[in-house]
DNA sequence: ATATCGATTATCT
DNA sequence: GATAATCGATATG
């Protein structure tokens, strides 16, 4: 029997996005965010995402009702939502929850496949070795940089149409344990286990602290 | 390895 | 006028 990953990356139906962004989250672990334009092709699989609810989520964008801001984590589902922060950096979602719902995964971190150089061309760094592989993507601000994801770019974006220039495709990559934190950086809601991530895996962002981890539903104590 | 802090601006109150 | 779903640099143990 042929294996089934390695293959070309198949595009999600819009159907994998209609649901709440929690299940949306766990299941996109291990699905492979693409960048294609002309001269361009950069590939690394979703390691690290972060769930956001609607309007009751004090956490969310969403919790401010709808703004010009935030308008397309109330529009359709499977559409990328890209904000500025800090002053500094773009962050990527995309749009869950059907059309009129607010919701959205935070993409946290990835670890990339293919476009290295191009990738710490656009970051601004250069590669010593495989080190500093976790510098190009580990980072909601760190990975829209390496896959030049800006607001006026890629704001609503139909993320799963390979004709987009960032889609996210599917290889049927077998995940194994997932862990789940709180969020990252956030004030709202700070202990909410909301974000999800491949366990042991090297491109995840943050601080080593897998304390308070959760894998497979079941509290993993760690030192 | 963890803590603290400054940069810098779109967006909303 | 205040805030923010971050990052990189610096300091310290």
């Amino acid at each position: 029997m042929p294996r089934k990953d390695n293959l070309d990356p198949q595009p999600l139906p819009r159907s994998f996005f209609v649901r709440d962004p929690r299940r949306v989250a766990r299941q996109l672990l291990g699905k492979i965010l693409v960048r294609h334009s002309k001269g361009l092709h950069l590939t690394a699989r979703i390691v690290e995402v972060e769930a956001y609810l609607g309007i009751e989520d004090p956490a969310a964008h969403a919790a401010a009702g709808r703004t010009l801001r935030n308008a397309v984590i109330f529009g359709p589902p499977g559409h990328a939502y890209v904000y500025f922060i800090y002053g500094n950096h773009y962050c990527l979602n995309v749009s869950c929850e059907p059309e009129g719902k607010a919701g959205c995964v935070l993409f946290r971190a990835l670890q990339p496949l293919s476009g290295f150089e191009e990738m710490a061309r656009a970051r601004g760094i250069h590669l010593r070795g495989p080190q500093d592989w976790p510098k190009l993507t580990a980072g909601p601000g760190r990975l829209c940089q390496a896959f030049g994801i800006t607001r006026s770019r890629d704001n609503n974006c139909d993320l799963t149409s390979p004709s987009s220039e960032l889609w996210i495709g599917d290889d049927h990559y077998r995940v194994r344990a997932i862990s789940q934190t709180p969020r990252i950086g956030v004030t709202k809601a700070a202990e909410v286990p909301l974000r999800y991530f491949l366990r042991d895996n090297e491109f995840v962002s943050g601080p080593k602290a897998t304390r308070h981890s959760v894998v497979h539903g079941r509290a993993i104590p760690v030192s």
